[in-house]
RNA sequence: GGGCGCGUCGCACAGCUUGGACCAGUGCCCCGGAUUCCUAAUCCGGUUGACGUGGGUUCAAAUCCCACCGCGCCCGCCA
């Protein structure tokens, strides 16, 4: 290949970097890598199908090409699937637990994710963000970057300050369509954030058409910012957001750090933030005292141009805090990444522009994704009961894992069971989101969902039980995993595609690392899953009449791939299931 | 009205960043097969496509550019 590069880089307007992302080319009927020669041949003012066959002919023989020719324009490239196996898997073997990913170590970069206010339960539109927040999070981390990841939480906006509005009054005080809300429900038998939680809708309604509450609700709003929170409020923000975080723990979601809005506020950060905004080129100061920037030379999708950073009452609104808070995380990381939904995007380009006015010059790049509707479109509501929550899915996971476990494995304890089971849903809730790319809209649909085949999480699981149970089968047998292999065992059409797929790992992470597009990871994964399902459906290993040693060692390194995989897709390694 | 994103078999997705073996790949569904043998949550075979529409650039367009259509979100002194 490097030959290659050299005989070309001759040629006027051909720069190495274009051949070498030619190099990415997928293989294909007899071939691993086809480098087309239009646009050298374009440089060079040759005819295309001449210049292939020239380069075909006369390039130096390499070590792992078995095979080079001309066909057409392109010169095609057969790896010597000897070789690869062989080097493959002594990288595999080198590498261990870190195959895949390595890499230059880079600046260390701060993920902040799902940042949900702490005032109802996850339901699965607002757990995309965590997923792919922590996803990406596992990638980086994988490629050889330290990461921390943050969970910004909101104690001084409406949300939380409604949850804390309503349960500091005695019940008898509270409105019978609120009241409501608690009907059928036990507090000892519901975790906080959905017992808290339930009265949320119906308050938000309740404050839009009265305004004595809606007017003492900002009076609580404003003793929260100015410091003055009620000591309750602290306790129930805690409470829901421990809820929350149970949620997300059995998709094994967890956070480094939280970072308390109201913190920034005890901490003169967000004063510093107002005094250098009202300084800012654009600030002006509205009718009733509020201060806004003008946001005319940005652009900004708004239709009075205007940017509010203090109301007219003097506190301050989310934006404001927003630009305290990264002030804060560019201090501590040169890079910082924000996960956010598509509805924040307006928010984004408000908080550059804030940023912009007070003279900083660095900024988050942020990961937007549109959000999971409901069949019949449209987002998720409470009110109209379309609401799917993230316990209820994993718990319908559960149980239909469990039934299949029980069925399989009647040995087992129930504990054990359990254990199984409660991974198969949790790996199947996160694959089921994290596989679709970012920007695009998801139509929630239970039965897909709740896959536990084909292009699913249980599938990659599966194909990785598979492979620990064949190799725990054979130690048991008293036979030795070998750490080198031959390769000239490993040539059948399912060896040699196996291995090709193993071999593609380190790209894929890479590239994702890149891209910040988590679901090419989860594409991988059931692309190694597969190609190892078929070769193990069609390859004797233990039985085999020759080349078992060789097998076992494919099958070793395949299995730690598919453990890495599973690792940075957040899913549960299971040894048999 | 303005901004951003999306539009690929019946359904759900990948491929688009970096045009090239894509006469387009995967899963589900449907039909038919495979288990004396390492887990059948698997595998094999079959059916299914105007890559939203129109134009442009190019030797080459699902991929880049323009327009239009459809869908989602946003355009708060909410977050």
């Amino acid at each position: 290949m490097t030959a290659l590069l050299e005989r070309l880089s001759g040629v006027p307007g051909v720069d190495r970097g274009s051949v070498e992302r030619l190099l990415d080319t997928a293989g294909g009927d007899g071939w691993d890598v086809a480098i087309p020669l239009h646009r050298f041949a374009a440089a060079a003012k040759r005819p295309p199908n001449e210049l292939a066959a020239e380069l075909a002919a006369s390039l130096p023989d390499t070590p792992g090409v078995a095979r080079r020719f001309a066909v057409g324009a392109y010169v095609n490239f057969e790896a010597d699937p000897a070789w690869l196996a062989e080097r493959t898997l002594a990288i595999v073997g080198a590498r261990g637990t870190s195959y895949g990913g390595g890499g230059a170590a880079g600046p260390e970069v701060c993920v902040e994710h799902t940042s949900a206010n702490p005032n109802a339960p996850f339901h699965i539109g607002r757990v995309r963000n965590a997923l792919i927040g922590d996803t990406l999070a596992r990638i980086l981390r994988a490629a050889g970057q330290t990461v921390t990841t943050q969970y910004y939480v909101d104690d001084i906006g409406r949300q939380s300050a409604m949850v804390t509005w309503i349960w500091t009054q005695p019940k008898e005080a509270w409105p019978p369509e609120i009241l409501a809300t608690l009907e059928g429900a036990d507090e000892r038998e519901e975790r906080p954030d959905h017992y808290l939680g339930r009265p949320y809708p119906a308050v938000s309604a309740y404050v839009k058409t009265h305004p004595e509450a809606a007017a003492s609700l900002a009076e609580l709003c404003e003793r929260l910012e100015r410091g003055e929170a009620p000591e309750a409020h602290r306790r129930f923000c805690e409470a829901i957001l421990g809820g929350m975080l149970a949620s997300l723990a059995r998709v094994s979601v967890t956070f480094d750090e939280f970072v308390w809005e109201s913190s920034l506020l005890h901490d003169g950060s967000v004063d510093r933030v107002v005094a250098r905004l009202r300084g800012a080129p654009h600030s002006v100061t509205e009718a009733n005292g509020a201060l806004a920037i003008d946001t005319t030379v940005y652009g900004l999708p708004k239709e009075d141009a205007r940017a509010v950073f203090v109301r007219g009452n003097g506190t301050t609104l989310y934006p404001t805090r927003d630009v305290a808070y990264h002030l804060q995380k560019f201090g501590r990381f040169p890079r910082v990444i924000d996960v956010l939904g598509q509805d924040h995007l307006l928010h984004a380009k408000t908080l550059e522009a804030l940023l912009n006015e007070i003279g900083e010059a660095r900024r988050p790049e942020f990961v937007l994704y549109q959000y999971i509707t409901v069949p019949g479109g449209g987002r998720m509501s409470t009110r109209k009961g379309t609401v799917v929550w993230l316990d209820t899915l994993l718990d319908e996971a559960t149980d239909r894992a469990r039934a299949e476990v029980r069925a399989r494995h009647p040995e087992l304890s129930e504990g054990e069971a359990e254990t199984i089971a409660l991974a198969i849903a949790a790996g199947a809730v996160r694959y089921h989101i994290v596989r679709i790319a970012a920007d695009k809209s998801v139509a929630f649909q239970w039965e897909e969902a709740l896959s536990f085949e084909g292009r699913s999480g249980p599938f990659v699981q599966y194909a990785y039980a598979r492979a620990s149970s064949l190799l725990r089968k054979a130690l048991d047998d008293g036979v030795a995993i070998p750490t080198s292999p031959s390769g000239a065992d490993l040539t059948t059409p399912a060896e040699r595609d196996l291995v090709r797929v193993l071999a593609r790992l380190p790209r894929v992470v890479a590239s994702a690392a890149r891209t910040k597009h988590v679901h090419t990871v989860a594409g991988y994964a059931h692309d190694l899953a597969e190609s190892f399902n078929r070769f193990y459906q069609t390859t004797p290993v233990l039985k085999a009449e020759a080349g078992r040693d060789s097998r076992l060692a494919l099958v070793a390194g395949v299995r730690q791939a598919l453990g890495n995989t599973l690792d940075l897709l957040g899913l549960v390694r299971l040894e048999r299931m």
